[in-house]
DNA sequence: AATGGTGTTCGACATTGCCGAAAGGTTCGC
DNA sequence: GCGAACCTTTCGGCAATGTCGAACACCATT
């Protein structure tokens, strides 16, 4: 490990995560340096547009640089660009928006995000990070991960989002377990008061690659537990196995059909380890 | 200049311009630095999720990390705050797409996209880099920039990316000057076949922050250049100083008024030194 | 005018990261 | 199937490199 690299890189992290706006002091003492250290590192990180410094308060902030590079991963994305044509089918069949997330850490990253069909002012959110336990998508990669790096993820901190959001690791085992029954995730106002979500995982060659799900408001993506079953669609989420929040079987159905989609674009099944769980699934 | 930094970060950017994936090697040759040198970078970045490695190949790629310092950015700028309310507006009014942008080294950085109100499938630009001489955001922000950095961005490459593209230092000086006396820029095909731009700058405290334009179809933003003047609008564009492009009079007058409101709320006016410049552009 | 707080510069110490060479591992071609 | 060529990765010694204490210049308050 290269302490600079590695101690620019913290700096960063401090940049991006708390005030947009950070003076040599504060970072210093928030990483735990030297103040004439972290304003080398600041400077050599400035000099490449990744930290930019207000001239008036002499204050550092992220640079236009990230941006730059965070597109070029989103554009290098083979998950993401296997994706695109897919999500553009789920989104006009579902009638709802579609995101694609991948696991980063103990966070969910939304690396495409398709608009509701309707045409109502809706907000970008590709880029934006989620805790894993509270959204449909994290649940779904999760509950496919090898055992220790699941494990790692229920250890992580399990915050509180809504008064919904489940953060004892128990529940949350549960949960990943009727998610690798069903291979559906869902999640009912979690992460955002009034929203909810429906994801299923997508496979690699061999192993969880991220997941692709409908979000939206929680009346028209879910309904209610007490409610009949649609018999008319035996391969949907049956209620009598299925926990107090129960998906529309459409969407569900919808998704699944998605998430196997691009799975098979990524090259998942034709004799790899996961030929088993595909099947599974299907 | 902190040298293992900078070697860092320049790796990180061959792997964000290049091929989505490369190897060590391949790296190595691309930053002029031995094998190990580039392996210990590269382990340290993808400790931090900036880089991360494909487990079949054995090449790298950029990491997730990035976008979320990407967003982390998009979240903190300033200008891409003040303009949300006012891009809004410009975009319905105007019926076309309108992108917010800032310089980044000879690029302009799209920091925010209102999508064309029609509902027609558009795909995302924020985070997309331009270079400057091509576009109209670009051509806005330069012309307005002090005259040594100025004088930098005519010296960087001039590349030719469509066949109108201007690459004469002495067309762009022309074509800056021309801004300048409008308050407006105008760009006919230079980036991209079939599409237009129209945009002004937006002033920070005491210093050009960005611009704000829209985007489209060439033959929705511009009239011929030997078509009739529109004289019941006496304050747009006047066909006898303009150039051979001439903005649709009504576009041309939205977007000076969304960059003049952006930049009243960033707060330049107000006996900063740009006060007479915010004046004559009015 | 004095004070507390910035961001910044300087210089010496020794820690740190660099690179040559060699070692596993994998994928070709034969 | 075998050998060779490529890859990524590991090791160790040299010295270049980055780190940090102290002092500097500057601004906003007191």
């Amino acid at each position: 490990m290269i302490q600079s690299v590695d101690r620019a890189v913290r700096i960063l992290a401090v940049l991006g995560s708390g005030p947009p706006r950070l003076g040599v002091t504060e970072i210093a003492d928030r990483v735990g340096l030297a103040k004439p250290t972290v304003h080398g590192l600041l400077r050599t990180l400035e000099h490449h547009d990744l930290v930019a410094q207000d001239p008036d308060t002499g204050k550092y902030s992220l640079g236009p640089g990230v941006v730059s590079l965070g597109n070029s991963f989103l554009g290098g994305s083979e998950l993401r660009a296997r994706s695109l044509r897919w999500t553009e089918v789920l989104a006009s069949k579902a009638g709802e928006a579609v995101w694609v997330a991948t696991l980063s850490g103990p966070r969910v990253i939304v690396l495409h995000h398709v608009f509701r069909p309707d045409d109502t002012v809706q907000i970008l959110e590709v880029g934006a990070t989620i805790p894993w336990h509270a959204c449909a998508l994290g649940h779904a990669i999760v509950a496919h991960l090898p055992a220790p790096e699941q494990a790692r993820a229920l250890a992580s901190d399990l915050v509180r989002l809504t008064g919904r959001t489940r953060t004892t690791k128990a529940a949350l085992r549960r949960a990943l377990a009727q998610v690798r029954r069903q291979g559906l995730a869902v999640e009912d106002q979690e992460a955002t008061v009034g929203d909810a979500g429906i994801a299923a995982p997508i496979f690699g060659r061999d192993s969880v690659a991220g997941a692709v799900g409908v979000v939206g408001a929680a009346d028209r993506l879910l309904i209610p537990a007490a409610g009949q079953p649609d018999l008319d669609r035996p391969d949907a989420v049956r209620p009598d196995t299925a926990g107090p929040d129960v998906a529309r079987p459409d969407l569900a159905r919808a998704v699944q059909e998605a998430a196997r989609a691009i799975s098979r674009d990524l090259g998942a099944g034709r004799g790899s380890p996961l030929g088993p769980v595909l099947s599974a699934l299907s």
